[in-house]
DNA sequence: CGTATTTCAGAGCCACTGAAATTC
DNA sequence: CGAATTTCAGTGACTCTGAAATAC
C-alpha cells in the first residue's frame, strides 16, 4: 500500500526548503554562528571572551591607546569597551591610567601578564580556526578569507563616511 | 595641539590588527552582520522578518505542517515559532488550526495571501542577496555558497551525539 | 507511565542608543 | 561655545532554557 518510492520522507527528516538552503545571508549566519560557538566556548573555558582577544591584540600591535581609539581599532562599541577593559584590568592584563596630556582620556596599556595571555589566546584561536575550517583545503581557506574580506570592505565603506584621503 | 608630524598614521585611520584582519571567524561574523542588516532592513520596510520568509517558504515547499515540524525545517526554535506564527496569522498569511488527527498539534497552512506575500519577499531577498554579493563574480558566489554549505554540514552533524543528555 | 506538542515567562548575549559628566 | 571621551542605563533582536498544560 505504501510505496517506499513515492513517499517523500517521514516528515521530520526533510531538510530546509530549497530557497533557504542556498541563501547566502543564511549560510553566512549559520557558519558565523558555528564559529562563534566554537571560539566562544573555548575562550570561555579559558576565562576569556572574543573581545578580550581583540583588545589585547590591538594593544600589542599598535601599543597603548585611549579607549576611543581602541574602540575604532577593534570595532568594539565604545560603551561595551568599558566593560571589556574592566574585565581585563581586574585580571591585571591591562592597566588603565588617566592620560596626562588629555585628561578626558584613559591610556590603556598591556601588561606583561597581558602579553602572556595574548599568546595563550593566540594558540586557542589558531586551533579553533583550524577546526572551524577543517573541511576546506588550504587554498580554499585562502579564497574564503579573500572573498569575505572583499565583501566586508565593499559594504564597510559606503557605511556613512565619504572621507577620502583629502589632506585633512 | 596637534604636534604629531612623523607619526605613521593619525591614530584613528589605523585598521584592525593583523591578527584580526584575517581571522575567519571574525570575517564570517562581519559578513553575516552586514547581510543581516541588509536583509533585515529591507524586510522590516516590508513589514516582515527573516523568520517570516523561512516559515512561508517551508510551508510552500513542503505543504502544511505542525509547528514542531516547521520548527525543525526552518531552524526556528519551537518557542519562538509561536510568535512568528502569531504574526503571520494576524496578517492572514497563514492559518492555524487544531489537527483533528493529533489534538496536541496545530496545522499551519499557507493562505493565498501568504503565497502572494512569499513571492514579494522572494523578490526582496533576491535583490538583497545580489547586493550583498555584489563584489563577487558569479563563479565566486557559487564557490562561496559551496564552501559555506560544506562548513555548515560538517559542524551540524555532531549535534546528534548530545541528544541523550537532555530531554528527560 | 513516559513522550510529544504548544505555549509562556524569562535568562543571557550582543550590537547599539542616549545621555550625563568631564575635559578639551 | 561646540566637540570629544568615558561611563552608565537601557532597548531590542536573537538564541535558548524551563516548565506548565494538554494530548498521545
Amino acid at each position: 500500500m505504501d510505496s517506499a518510492h513515492d513517499m517523500p520522507l517521514p516528515d521530520d527528516q526533510v531538510g530546509p526548503p530549497q530557497r533557504l538552503k542556498s541563501l547566502p545571508s543564511r549560510l553566512l549566519n549559520l557558519a558565523a554562528a558555528q564559529g562563534e560557538r566554537m571560539i566562544g566556548g573555548r575562550l570561555a573555558a579559558a576565562d576569556a571572551r572574543k573581545w578580550h582577544y581583540a583588545a589585547l591584540a590591538a594593544l600589542e600591535e599598535y601599543g597603548s591607546a585611549s579607549q576611543a581609539t581602541l574602540s575604532r581599532r577593534t570595532g568594539i562599541y565604545r560603551s561595551d569597551l568599558v566593560a571589556v577593559i574592566n574585565e581585563l584590568a581586574t585580571r591585571d592584563l591591562v592597566e588603565r591610567a588617566p592620560d596626562p596630556d588629555d585628561r578626558r582620556r584613559n591610556v590603556i596599556t598591556l601588561t606583561t601578564a597581558g602579553r602572556a595571555r595574548l599568546a595563550r589566546l593566540d594558540a586557542i584561536l589558531d586551533a579553533a580556526q583550524d577546526d572551524l575550517l577543517a573541511p576546506l583545503t588550504g587554498k580554499e581557506r585562502e579564497e574564503l578569507i579573500a572573498m569575505l574580506t572583499r565583501l566586508i570592505a565593499h559594504h564597510a565603506g559606503p557605511r556613512e563616511s565619504e572621507r577620502e584621503r583629502s589632506g585633512r
